[in-house]
DNA sequence: ATTTTGCGCAACCAAATGATTGCGTATATA
DNA sequence: TATATACGCAATCATTTGGTTGCGCAAAAT
């Protein structure tokens, strides 16, 4: 009995179900503003961490959430790397907006011929 | 000094500092699904509910994520509450994608001129 | 009037998140 | 060659998340 006890090692199940879609990398304003700028320019952890009032670390742990959900490219130049926005990602968002973009266009739609029939009905 | 050890007494701080923002909100599939759901047809978590895995005590925890960040509206009927997409919230969204969506407009757009130069330069 | 239904709320739990510190490795500089 | 720098990774921690069950209240149905 002691025997099994020795042989049976707590494995590390720990089974992880982390969602890393695109909607989760965005989901932290960090995360968006490290987008924000290496959209305008490719930037090294470092020189991010600058801009932000937390660890170098901290910000690699954002930016490999981000890389996870390919929400961001790395390029490797020596001991640095520079991260890149990968817009094509982004546009996922952009598709999932579609249907509702449709809707808040066709209110107006309907708003426009509302004010058309009014303005034919005055005179 | 031990006096002071009771004088102390472990005071219940606990600072909630929960993220209540628009990206929150999509950042769960099942939110997102729920939220385009609502969008079509306003809905009670009841019937919601029964479209999902899950209790309804796990939808209403969604909704109510949802209403703290504005995402849906309620309202009642008797003892039944409709939940409304908040499509004006949803904009949000599309209004941060807005420096993005220039990004790869402007993109196409250089595209274009290059195809346009190339077939210029063609005969 | 009693029972059923629809719902929110509180308590609880496992897992994920966001941050920190310390460490190892590879590249650049002295 | 020795030191400094840039970075990722692992361990750790408090807090948040996403889910559950059980409860109580008000509106409907019986």
């Amino acid at each position: 009995m002691i025997a099994y006890i020795f042989a049976t090692e707590r494995l590390p199940v720990k089974k992880v179900i982390m969602r890393r879609d695109v909607f989760q990398g965005i989901a932290d304003p960090t995360r968006r503003a490290i987008l924000c700028m290496i959209a305008m320019q490719a930037m090294t952890p470092n020189a991010l961490a600058e801009h932000f009032d937390c660890s170098r670390q901290a910000i690699s742990k954002h930016i490999k959430i981000l890389t996870e959900c390919q929400l961001v490219k790395q390029e490797y130049s020596g001991r640095e790397i520079y991260y890149h926005c990968n817009i094509k990602k982004v546009k996922e968002v952009d598709k999932w907006l579609e249907p509702f973009r449709e809707m808040w266009e066709h209110k107006f739609d309907r708003l426009d011929t509302v004010l058309k029939n009014l303005k034919n009905k005055k005179p």
